[in-house]
DNA sequence: CTGAAAGCGCTAACAT
DNA sequence: ATGTTAGCGCTTTCAG
């Protein structure tokens, strides 16, 4: 039963005859499992080398029962479900610690559900999982598979306490973000919260509350808004915040880069100035932040220390001892564009990054 | 030498005992190589249920050389590089066809070259490139793999003519564009093309020159400029077509969406209306189009259908023939939006369509 | 430290 | 059509 196999025309054994050692010397070698690096040593590498041997995958997981393989489970490609930024880290941290990535965009709690029972099938050493759902096929799914895996969910809300969960600290981005608004001169701030079932939006308006108060920042009750985080609703609300109104707030904090670029479109409807008459803060530091006009200060989530944080979680040697789920909740930046701070260079200036109008 | 495997505690040897078959018979009743659905196939099918069984995956992989796993190479994910259409549309293509998705972002030909050969060893049925990078060790890598399986890249300049190529017909979409700027009345029409030795930029020129002289649209020489993709360059472009020039066009076709961005800035700086003075036109109908003031004309590839195309042409049964490459240009569509002609409804109309995601 | 040999779980060949 | 059996190529015992 000789076959031409498609993936590695040379084996093990060829590499060992051609050594002159056995094949458990070459496999040991070659995985480093040896201390010296002696002439034998020498001997394998060369000959590895010159069949240009590169070790069976198959053989080799079934064997040892280790993939390198880290399965990636989302909802959906876009900036506003999964930065970019955050899948090149991703990305780039997988590569760095030696691994593979395996991608499934399953856009319902169901195709999601099936995403991970099809990667544990599969053997997956572990799991990254960035979603919002809380849907009970899909939490029992990680309930269960956190037993045989280490799992790690990245942003929203954490699912469910067994798996590993790693994100933006948001109170402190809140902090940061009502901070900024004062000493920008702010004194009568609204928030578009997102909706209040969602992540943890009832702390977040603890915060922003709290903090607003010791501010003395008056924030009226109209002023906070519960909603999706879309541009519709941003706009929407812009206007049934400032049209008719004799009190009207002199910043706007939104949820989402998309509600604040609805809500900067609004401004420019009703002839609000930005930032003069109002400040506007998004959250997310999309790109489109610096295409906006006047750009959109944001709250940056540091994507690239999550994306590594995770993937060390994942790639954590737990010997023996039972994998405990750990918290990280990352200090995001505040990137300061002309949405809150009217630069001293002219508006629109083509040697800022970015600056379209739209 | 009984171990406790993670993955998958139950073999098919439990399953073929409980239903009272041979593991072969398991095996082909699971994987739908039998004709009839007799008892016996219900049996097996209850007892794999009952034991919630699924079949190893390396275990599987090693003896029949198949992987259903397709791997994806990429330079970057970002919307100018690789539209995030188009990776969800691959990840639902690859869905659909019962296989996973293997991902490597790999920033220079150098990094490609080794994701391709790690892809590889690692045994994957078929690939997927994207990138327009010309460098010897990918298209050496490209050249030598292909042999072993099936290779499709999208988009960009076709890399090596033994692999498939799937994408959008330039030529189609040029044609597209100059009729439409016809149509809405423009006569000196401006072409910022790629950089010349990039892509089919000849070509693309050609088709440029020949359609535009077929309606009379006279193309000065002067405004046929070939330059990277950025919006500052489409910016320095504009100024440069526009400022202290006695004959100016009417008209700007980009060769993406950044440029066309660009040119709309620069018009706004140098008070040219749009679309009343100048009408421009992208590449890629990027979500940035959309948040455009005005919304942008673009030229939208169909990237579901080169998704499916590509996964197609890999998972095409090629039993015995030698698999050759094919050549797939699809003819894109046009979206009109404000930045060629003027709607009825008061610009940036927040009912427009797709004004929420970005 | 090295080699011999077992066997991971499955599927394909072969025999019935 | 089903069962029997031989490996796929590797890693890891186990013996030396």
């Amino acid at each position: 039963m000789t076959r031409e196999t498609a993936s590695s025309q040379t084996s093990i054994a060829n590499v060992a005859a051609l050594a002159n050692v056995s094949t458990a010397t070459v496999s040991r070698v070659l995985s480093g499992q040896r201390s010296k690096d002696d002439d034998i040593a020498q001997r394998v590498r060369q000959a590895a080398d010159q069949l240009n041997y590169s070790a069976n995958f198959a053989a080799s997981s079934l064997r040892s029962d280790v993939t390198r393989t880290i399965g990636l489970v989302l909802p959906q490609i876009s900036e506003e479900e999964t930065p970019t930024v955050l899948l090149n880290s991703l990305s780039a941290a997988i590569r760095a610690a030696n691994r593979y990535l395996l991608l499934a965009v399953g856009t319902d709690a169901q195709e999601q559900s099936k995403d991970l029972h099809s990667f544990l099938a599969r053997g997956v050493d572990g799991l990254i999982i960035i979603s919002d759902s809380s849907a009970d096929s899909l939490i029992d799914s990680l309930n269960q598979a956190h037993k045989d895996l280490p799992i790690v969910q990245i942003g929203g809300k954490s699912l469910t306490p067994h798996i590993s969960w790693v994100g933006t600290d948001e109170s402190e981005a809140m902090r940061m973000t009502v901070d900024h608004l004062a000493e920008q001169g702010a004194h009568a701030i609204a928030y578009l919260s997102r909706e209040i079932e969602t992540y943890t939006a009832a702390d977040l308006f603890t915060t922003f509350y709290t903090q607003a108060k010791a501010l003395d920042l008056t924030p009226d009750p109209d002023w906070v808004q519960f909603g999706p985080c879309t541009m519709e609703r941003g706009y929407q609300a812009a206007l049934s915040l400032f049209q008719g109104r004799r009190i009207v707030p002199d910043a706007v904090v939104c949820a989402s880069d998309a509600v604040a670029l609805g809500v900067l479109i609004a401004c420019r409807h009703i002839n609000l100035r930005v930032p003069e008459d109002v400040k506007i803060i998004g959250y997310g530091d999309s790109p489109a932040c610096e295409l906006a006009q006047p750009a959109l200060t944001s709250i940056h989530p540091v994507y690239e220390d999550m994306a590594n944080e995770a993937v060390r979680i994942i790639c954590e040697r737990t010997t023996g001892k039972p994998r405990l789920p750990s918290y990280r909740a990352f200090k995001p930046e505040l990137i300061y564009r002309e949405s809150t701070w009217s630069p001293r260079t002219g508006s629109s200036d083509m040697t800022l990054p970015g600056a379209v109008d739209y």
